[in-house]
DNA sequence: TTACATATGTAATATTATAACATTACAAAT
DNA sequence: ATTTGTAATGTTATAATATTACATATGTAA
């Protein structure tokens, strides 16, 4: 490998990830649901995860990297697809009360709105968790 | 007992609550932090309570009935003193980012600002679960 | 090259929550 | 008053989620 590429590569990945944080930072963006952390060590023991504490440890990096979110009252973890997350790390959820389905909601008057209610109410907000719960289409229609 | 008072006293609660669901709300009622489900049960087994399933199935119940909430981040449960919840069971929870001490908002304008937020983005939102992060007064001095 | 912080591997264990099933209490309909 | 249906109970066992502790390794910076 080239020096030069080495160097350039670790300047763009602003930490670079250790390989467990990677393989579960993958694994998450693969999938079209939030993850539990014994769901993702039983699909990544083929590559080489062996323990929970593995697993958990690369959840929490990137958590703190807000590169994923967990759903607390799901205890299960998804992807981060919102670019303001590495900001404010504020998050907004929509839960389906029936089928269990989770999306990410990313609007920026949302997240803006919601802030400003709190500074309305003069809640000093350092970051919020924000979980609506709906039904989504598809169980809407059926 | 007379059997007037019996029967006032039969419709004021909406469904009567049985012995273990009482207990349980007792003791969140009297004290000033949300409590874990196992010390609920370490707490009322002098009342006869054994198996943590007792308790699961009170804070359930009383979860259900809007007489207390969830705290999903914390695996604790805490009395509801908001006449809204009955209603909307919609929650917002100011959390200390510190020392993890949890107070329930009671602000109908703020619960009100938060659903037509929902609508404004067309969200057909059921009920919504709202976890503010701060620093409380106490940790804000210290 | 030492020193430091961070990540890893591994085993054990703590904490939180539910499954399964037999039994009991209670309201309301007959 | 007795039947009947629903909800709650009691109990054991076990599942699912998460952390402690400790020894070792790795990467970065002085």
């Amino acid at each position: 490998m080239s020096t030069s590429e080495t160097s350039l590569s670790k300047k763009i990945q602003s930490p670079t990830l250790t390989k467990n944080q990677k393989i579960v930072l993958d694994l998450l963006e693969n999938s079209t649901e939030p993850l539990k952390a014994y769901s993702i060590l039983a699909s990544l023991q083929k590559e080489g995860l062996k323990s929970p504490l593995q697993v958990y440890r690369a959840l929490d990096k990137l958590v703190e990297l807000g590169k994923i979110h967990k759903i607390e009252s799901k205890n299960s973890f998804i992807i981060c697809n919102n670019s303001n997350c590495a900001n404010s790390s504020n998050t907004v959820f929509a839960i389906c009360e029936k089928c269990e389905n989770v999306r990410e909601i990313k609007n920026t008057q949302l997240f803006e709105g919601v802030s400003q209610l709190a500074k309305k109410h003069r809640l000093n907000v350092n970051r919020y968790n924000l979980e609506f719960y709906e039904l989504c289409k598809n169980c809407k229609t059926n």
